[in-house]
DNA sequence: GCTAAATTTGTCGGATATGATAAATAATAA
DNA sequence: TTATTATTTATCATATCCGACAAATTTAGC
């Protein structure tokens, strides 16, 4: 087993981000989808936005200081402009080039959503490892990955490889005695009613002790 | 009462990001950090990323394409770059231009931190509407907070504010039973074991119903 | 359809960025 | 120190970006 043991499901349920079935990949689809674009994609960015707001080349031309031509053809990926051309144009559109450049510029944030889930909420996924259920599957870009887990693993040797990504993961122990295993520290033991927040870009394992499955709620964060 | 009712004393816990002692200022802290930069800041951002690599002007040439002599320019600010050399240089250098924009690319990623939180631990922070502790608050720049709350108030009209931010909240009740108050939803009546997944980007509020008080582990996006 | 206005795209001169090479400065060694 | 080398900065020719205005295209009204 490895380390999507625990964390296979929800990536079922983020498909996009998820490329090779490992929860934590979301996080990476992130980075490499802000850092792979061109001039291209940026006119093409730019475009959007200008069309979204419903502004003519000379509209933009006022607002922003920068020609029509050159918005058009920087638009169109004829040239490549100017950080000080792409400071005027941020500006003058009131976002920052992180976001015209990330092309983040025209995301709508999305705005009320809810998902309730009851208590044994979520479809049952299990693993040589763990059961997991993952909370609040409908909602899609989340910020924070709920996930309910019964650990059904007693030693580590359970594990073939541990899990690790770039994310960050806080875990609240809801019954049993949960242990949690790091590369850089000792067994922890956690009880029913404590938590830990840990960065998981060390590579960690989760065990449970005695004659009951541990059942933690944890989070895994997404960006 | 306002919003940071239940956030208050997380803000004071991550005192950089938190302007205004409301808790999702977090958020807005790292937008304006990463939107306020001009070409001079990005020169030095770049010259200080290529001596921490410890390259020469002409190691950079090498690398990604650009004259040594147009890098020094852009490092001191002499010329405001391309797209096409920011790229370049992004590409050569293995970074991606966001984050050498951002300012980010020089920055070192917390690598193994951990904090752990015992049933009863973090200090007590009374409100008129509930008492919270703030889980892990040793770690700083989280990207999630977690916070046990126990809710004290039983009317929406114990509070003043509602609480709004751009963040999104995730919420779990231990014990009780809470109500989410929605400006967008009838109020939710949640029992123990049950959660939810909002944005809080909508005025929200909670109360417990019944005689005992709704004990809740929630944790907030911070960006 | 046509006409007129609005909007976008092309042209070209001037401004600016970039690269090759030289000059200047800083670092290293004797 | 001086000599030697490594590294950075300045010079200048060339390529590219950018702005003003003209040409072409699209849109709107009839």
């Amino acid at each position: 087993m490895e380390k999507s043991k625990h964390q296979d499901e929800a990536a079922e349920l983020q498909p996009t981000s998820m490329i090779q079935g490992v929860l934590t990949q979301s996080e990476l689809g992130e980075v490499e989808r802000s850092g792979s674009f061109d001039a291209i994609a940026m006119g093409e960015q730019l475009h959007a936005l200008r069309k979204s707001r419903k502004l003519t080349l000379q509209d933009m031309a006022r607002q922003t200081g920068v020609s029509a031509s050159a918005v058009s053809k920087i638009e169109r990926g004829e040239f490549s402009p100017t950080l000080g051309t792409m400071q005027r144009i941020a500006e003058g559109l009131k976002i920052d080039i992180v976001s015209l450049l990330s092309g983040t510029s025209n995301e709508v944030q999305p705005y009320g959503r809810r998902s309730v889930n009851s208590a044994d909420s979520g479809r049952q996924h299990l693993t040589s490892t763990c059961v997991n259920r993952l909370l609040s599957p409908d909602l899609r870009e989340k910020r924070m990955l709920p996930v309910r887990t019964t650990v059904t693993a007693r030693h580590v040797d359970d594990y073939i490889d541990w899990a690790r990504s770039d994310s960050e993961i806080f875990l609240f122990v809801l019954s049993g005695i949960l242990v949690l295993h790091s590369r850089a520290y000792e067994p922890l033991r956690l009880k029913m009613g404590e938590s830990v927040y840990y960065d998981a870009n060390i590579q960690h394992a989760w065990t449970s002790e005695g004659d009951t499955d541990a059942e933690v709620l944890w989070l895994i964060s997404t960006r």
